[in-house]
DNA sequence: CTGCATCCCATGTGATACTG
DNA sequence: CAGTATCACATGGGATGCAG
């Protein structure tokens, strides 16, 4: 049993861990703007409402998959509301919550922050790559 | 020919906003910042330098490979420094370059606004799911 | 116009075993 | 101690086609 005990400590300590990480604020708003068009949609809708395709035009990049999808991650998280006009054909209009205005200035932070220093990041990874070959 | 152009055109815009992506400061950020160990680590040695294996029990759901791979890219990026005394075994620590240390701060605000505001975000997850039901 | 369903691939992440 | 190598798997993301 003895022998055992150092392996089950750590496999205890795994699971409290990732049970924590799970919980964590931090861990999760990371997944939230870290994923690929959470921010790009987030910083559109600064400007004011928009509809589905007014904001599909302004990310060309977007598929309609991940447009819908990110919107409604975004509408269940409480940053963005979701409002529908029952004309024909229909009409939907995508508007920041105060959650979302929120983020805002966080997500100009980062912004910034990658205005700022991305240029050093490049010197370091030129420098990195070119001294091992 | 004509008949082409509206998609055509839509496929060249996509284009350049892909790699206008790739170039974006903040979206590669973003990369950064959003996988999952980098900024756990980064946050880690905001107290001083690390060996490997400390961090490793400092962060107990982490894998040998993936601890090495990020703290390598994390290296290549200019955010940490990696120095080996060749010593048996050998002793390799883990350090805070300046660039590293600037991205503290905003670290810091990231887990701040978390702190304060993904009750929100719970809530709001919580009315979207108990509202349809 | 707005959105869902399906299929498919690339990438990120992890478990395990092995090495200087 | 500090990795490397390999395999396996889940997820994210995209293309296409259909529907209210």
């Amino acid at each position: 049993m003895t022998t055992m005990t150092a392996a089950r400590r750590r496999q205890e300590a795994k699971a409290e861990f990732d049970a924590y990480m799970d919980e964590c604020p931090t861990h999760r708003l990371r997944g939230i703007i870290g994923n690929k068009w959470s921010s790009m949609i987030l910083l559109r809708l600064e400007d004011g409402p928009r509809r589905y395709a007014d904001l599909g035009r302004a990310l060309p990049g977007v598929s309609a998959k991940m447009l819908t999808q990110t919107l409604r991650s975004l509408e269940r998280d409480g940053f963005v509301a979701r409002s529908v006009t029952p004309t024909v054909p229909v009409q939907v209009e995508y508007t920041l919550t105060v959650l979302g205005e929120r983020l805002i200035p966080l997500l100009d932070a980062v912004r910034q922050w990658a205005d700022r220093h991305m240029g050093e990041v490049d010197e370091a990874r030129a420098h990195y790559d070119a001294t091992r070959t």
